[in-house]
DNA sequence: TTGACACATGCAACTAGTTGCGTTATTGTT
DNA sequence: AACAATAACGCAACTAGTTGCATGTGTCAA
């Protein structure tokens, strides 16, 4: 399960955000689902919250919490993004490039050499704070 | 500068796939540009050329590419994608998300151990066909 | 060359994502 | 409690991407 949305929200006011009514909704629902949440997911669940907020809102406060690192793109298709809480230990993803299930992978060794990638990037001196997304894509067992 | 666009078009044609205006004219784009295109611009450049295709088909196209992989999605935003043929050596690129721009990175060791990642993800047993997609982003010079 | 098959295409209607601008509301301060 | 500053919001109009279905066309074989 993940971190409580609360001490979140809490975070963010320490560091001098607002916190608004969409704003809370938007985190608690990310802390409360059990899989990775899209904008047009975001907006029905919203919706049935009886929170009517246009999707203009949401896009943007999804760009805001991805901008403070508070939640992480999860990318399903080529163009298609999900969304979860980043605060837990860095790791990646393989989506079933047929039904978009969603399984994680860590590996140590794999963070170290992307670690050294990313400092041989800054020190070429033509990128800073340089970041990293790496998904794999598959075909699981049902879609196969 | 790229593999010619005839050869591509030769090779796809052995492998018994249609070759089309739209299809031609698509390959023919992606290696003569200096840069990766994304669908809008595929759309603009053809209407330049007088062949007046739909959308639909330049995204249907774009995937049936990208399924040969004749081409490869290079990930500019969350959201929006562009395109590079594949034919050349297996590499990244760090994406400059002020402006766009976008370099190149290859690695040698990196390749191995996200190999190792692949094999393990397959012998798991839940994932056939595994790939992966790394791209690094940061700020360039110019944008910082 | 003609015909048939399957792939490719266009169209229409839709969902998704973006941008500019004027308005509203959260927050710290008085 | 009222105020000012500015972050957040809504709206409208736009571009981008998707889907189903009917039509057109490249290819091979007769």
């Amino acid at each position: 399960m993940h971190m409580k949305s609360t001490d979140i929200i809490q975070h963010l006011k320490e560091q001098g955000h607002r916190i608004t009514r969409t704003r809370s909704a938007v985190v608690d629902l990310l802390s409360s689902a059990d899989h990775t949440l899209s904008v047009p997911e975001l907006l029905r669940l919203l919706k049935r919250r009886g929170l009517a907020v246009n999707k203009t809102t949401v896009y943007r406060e999804i760009d805001f919490l991805n901008e403070l690192e508070v939640v992480r793109p999860v990318r399903l298709t080529d163009t298609r993004v999900s969304y979860e809480l980043a605060h837990r230990d860095h790791h990646h993803h393989v989506v079933c490039t047929g039904c978009e299930q969603v399984a994680e992978v860590s590996d140590k060794e794999l963070e170290e050499v992307v670690g050294k990638i990313e400092r041989r990037i800054k020190r070429g001196g033509t990128f800073s704070r340089v970041k990293h997304h790496l998904e794999f894509t598959g075909i699981c067992t049902k879609c196969s």
